[in-house]
DNA sequence: GAGAGGGACTCAGAAACGTGAGT
DNA sequence: AACTCACGTTTCTGAGTCCCTCT
């Protein structure tokens, strides 16, 4: 189906300087192209697993292969009553397009479907354990396929491929509230795939199938892509993070932030000036007054632009997208921002603003005639998030200034000023360290982390219970320290240690109640400059691989070679 | 020259996976 | 010594940003 899909010719026009619109390889770009996903084997046997209206019914096998998704669906976490039912409609109307006929007249409502068999099989085989030689088995066998088809050689370089595998079949979920959840993700075959390779190393397709098409496009560095018809995009397998050209990618994400750094004042001062407005304010001034207070909201409270997004997508915001009703103003300045951002994550956050700004704001509940808007009108109604990035564009010309490099920007300076902090206050030693000193040093970098995670409201809705434990366990060790401590003479040495023990717990504690609710992750992998964690690590004798994970150096490699 | 549409990339939380400490 | 369980890491794929082309 996405056979011969328009794709845009490669142009060569490189008006805006770096790496990403350049060319990305020369002469050799070989892999072995997409895993594809194994054929699926039905789980009923010749006793029906499904029922219908309360009889037995044997599926033919593409049948039984959604069926199965959906009731893998039920094995997991379920989403609430109000989405599910838009979920249980996409669900059976796709499904119905994977029915025989016969079928298709016997299946012909969604209440009298009986997924329970399907379901409890699905459980008796998780459950099932495995031995040992098998475990030993199944990973020799994954190990093996994935040397087959882990890496690319660009231009004499072998590199990590990030996903060699195509998405398996299976229900789309979504985040959110969303209009596709539960419709059925197709299989994807070698017909569906365009490869992008060298000319002189195509890959073979599995068996007697034949790719979809051939590129040898050097201004991307995707290895081959599918359409995706549920989103209407393509989807790519990808170069891994640890790859040169994404680390130069990323090496060159924060020189731009850290030329933002040097000029911050100045463009401070400029966009401060566009926030006054003028006796008899033209619309292109008024306009200009909107792009202005965005940027100040992007900057101070780094916000997302906020793209425009298609009809019937999740109604989730950033900064551009934001409406009446997201904003209240309140006393003294102050104003509460409360919308649904990226991934359906709610923020909810109150902010003092200048003078110029929360008038601003003000206007803006008004259209440019002075008209009171409704709830659901946009508060920067004259512009677009173009209009933002052509403005901070010309402010920084050629040197790749973006809303998005605001965030970035943000976010590795709060981290460097908290870790500054944190350090000074617990007193962090540049020396060699006892293992309650080092112990305190993992949690001020974590301590830092988190200040960023909170500053971009990197939220985990799912809090496992198992978190909660590990508090429990956390606070009886406490306890046992404090009744050690109290049954030991002052001065004593085993004093002096069980003192610095109860510390650390303390702060341990901390961070793991006010760290439940917030992803580090995120701001680590792509937020905060490893500079600054190498450069700290360094002053206070910290291996770096304690505070950063095997794919993160890998990522990272551009900023850690001493 | 503006706006629609789409392409290629980064960023996102949840789920799956692997590991290592405690028993 | 084996087992269990909580935790950190990796994988997965959805959801953004921003750019380019076309009209």
């Amino acid at each position: 189906m996405s056979t011969g899909r328009k794709r845009a010719a490669s142009s060569s026009k490189e008006d805006r300087p770096g790496i990403k619109r350049a060319v990305k390889w020369t002469r050799q770009f070989s892999h072995a192209g997409p895993r594809f996903q194994p054929d699926y084997k039905p789980i009923s046997g010749t006793k029906p697993l499904f029922r219908y209206a309360g009889k037995p019914l044997l599926l033919e096998r593409n049948t039984e292969e959604v069926a199965v998704m959906y009731a893998r669906y039920l094995c997991g976490k379920r989403r609430t009553r109000d989405i599910e039912k838009t979920l249980q409609q996409n669900f059976f109307e796709d499904w119905q397009k994977y029915m025989s006929s016969k079928e298709k007249q016997q299946i012909k409502k969604f209440e009298l479907c009986d997924f329970s068999g399907l379901v409890k099989k699905l459980q008796e085989d998780k459950a099932k354990p495995l031995t040992k030689q098998e475990r030993a088995a199944q990973k020799k066998k994954r190990e093996d396929m994935m040397n087959q088809y882990k890496t690319v050689i660009v231009d004499g370089r072998r590199e990590l491929i990030s996903n060699f595998t195509v998405e398996p079949p299976g229900l789309y979920m979504g985040r959110g509230k969303n209009d596709n959840i539960g419709r059925v993700k197709p299989r994807i075959k070698p017909k569906d795939i365009t490869i992008n390779c060298d000319d002189r190393h195509i890959p073979k397709a599995p068996g007697n199938s034949k790719w979809g098409a051939i590129v040898h496009d050097k201004s991307v560095m995707w290895l081959a892509s599918w359409y995706d018809p549920i989103t209407k995009g393509p989807k790519y397998i990808q170069l891994h993070p640890s790859s040169k050209i994404k680390n130069d990618i990323e090496e060159e994400k924060f020189q731009t932030v850290r030329k933002l750094h040097r000029k911050i004042l100045e463009v401070r001062k400029h966009y401060e000036k566009d926030l006054k407005s003028k006796k008899n304010e033209t619309e292109g001034e008024y306009a200009t007054r909107q792009i202005a207070t965005a940027v100040y909201l992007i900057d101070n409270f780094a916000l997302r632009v906020g793209n425009e997004k298609p009809e019937g997508a999740t109604d989730t915001v950033g900064c551009c997208s934001l409406r009446v009703e997201h904003l209240s103003l309140l006393a003294s300045k102050n104003i509460r921002l409360n919308f649904l951002g990226k991934d359906s994550i709610r923020y909810e956050k109150g902010h003092q603003v200048s003078n110029a700004v929360y008038d601003n704001l003000q206007d803006f509940t008004r259209d440019f005639d002075g008209k009171k808007k409704t709830k659901k009108q946009l508060l920067f109604d004259s512009i677009k998030t173009k209009h933002v990035n052509d403005y901070l564009y010309n402010l920084m010309k050629g040197q790749g200034l973006t809303a998005k490099v605001f965030r970035t920007f943000r976010a590795t300076q709060h981290f460097e000023e908290k870790l500054e902090e944190y350090s000074k206050f617990h007193e962090l030693k540049a020396t060699k360290s006892t293992p309650e000193d080092d112990k305190m040093k993992m949690i001020v970098f974590k301590k830092a982390n988190l200040a960023v995670a909170q500053l971009l409201n990197h939220q985990t809705l799912s809090k496992p219970t198992t978190k909660g434990k590990a508090i429990k366990v956390n606070e009886k060790r406490i306890k046992d320290a404090q009744y050690k401590l109290n049954n030991l003479s002052k001065g004593t040495d085993e004093h002096r240690k069980t003192t610095a023990q109860l510390v650390v717990l303390k702060h341990e504690l901390d961070l793991k109640v006010e760290q439940r609710t917030y992803a580090l992750g995120t701001s680590k992998t792509n937020y905060i400059d490893p500079q600054v964690s190498a450069k700290w690590c360094k002053k206070y004798k910290v291996d770096i691989t304690k505070v950063y994970s095997k794919v993160q150096l890998g990522k990272f490699r551009w900023a850690l070679r001493s």
